[in-house]
DNA sequence: GTCAAATCATTACAAGCTAGAACGATTCTC
DNA sequence: GAGAATCGTTCTAGCTTGTAATGATTTGAC
């Protein structure tokens, strides 16, 4: 668990502006995240790596690294990793050798069905909080924060390390 | 700025849920306000001791160390940035002269003022989205999440450095 | 009243992670 | 067919961080 000093004490007067929680939050809610999966002997980017994989199969690890944003060099470990435990596979594209096209595994396709399990006990845990209407709400309001800043939907830059 | 592998394509099904969302954007707003106080030379922790010490004048390295949730020994090489800059003074306690009590120095709080500014536009600008009564109802709604997820007021885990 | 244990700040050290450049293999372009 | 470009990989240097040892000072026990 990463520990290290942060901004304390947001704009004193009314309290912590929305900024500040979402980020307070928001840190919160990946490392509770990376605990759970966790369990599941995963990193949160070996999880991501999975999800993108199963999102878009057969890409090559030049592409998944431009849509992950990471540089190339650190997906080869990443895969190295998944590939070794039977998650993922590396096929040569025939029409390309330079390219290693990525596949999910029947045992890759089967944790990811458990991740998404976790996923959404997870979703369910952070906001525990809020009842169904609230929650409605909330993912109303921050659908939009994200469009608006133009986030790219399903993506977000690491934490760190479990 | 940090760019690392992360989840991707978060349950399927209804959309994102509002946990992969809190982490995206919360990651986003920490990101930007990086950014923003790096104007000011300035990375996130030394902002973080910055507002520590002034919510708290005095107080003992050690202290502010398991406050902040950081190593004692990191906090040497905070302090010491600051210290050059002038933005904080040690001062000797006679009481007990292991202990160095921490203090603002006018500079600090001149700086602090410049800091709340930043903090105030950067509020504004992640929240472009929303109109002042959706701000009111995300704020409340954040904030019944942080309490109910017993989050301390005003402290959240680092990032990264600038 | 004195000596051992505890506390605080600091320094030294080692380990881990990351980004970037360099390297073979292969393919595209002219 | 030759040179430039692309892909995956490896290597290396830099940085950050946490833990352990150090020195000064205080507290508590006897």
């Amino acid at each position: 668990m990463n520990t290290a000093v942060e901004a304390v004490v947001p704009p004193p007067g009314p309290g912590p502006g929305s900024a500040f929680l979402l980020a307070q939050i928001g840190a919160h809610a990946a490392g509770r995240f990376a605990e759970r999966i966790g369990a599941l002997d995963l990193t949160p980017p070996q999880t991501g790596l999975l999800r993108a994989v199963a999102a878009a199969p057969g890409q090559s690890q030049q592409a998944l690294a431009s849509v992950l944003g990471t540089p190339p060099s650190r997906l080869v470990a990443l895969v190295d990793q998944l590939d070794e435990r039977g998650l993922v596979e590396r096929r040569r594209n025939p029409a390309d050798r330079r390219l290693h096209a990525l596949y999910l595994t029947s045992a890759g396709e089967e944790l990811l069905r458990r991740i998404a399990d976790v996923g959404r006990e997870h979703d369910d845990a952070i906001c525990a909080a809020l009842d169904d209407g609230e929650r409605a709400t909330l993912r109303a309001l921050l659908a939009r924060i994200a469009d608006e800043q133009g986030l790219t939907p399903g993506v977000h830059p690491g934490y760190r390390h479990v």
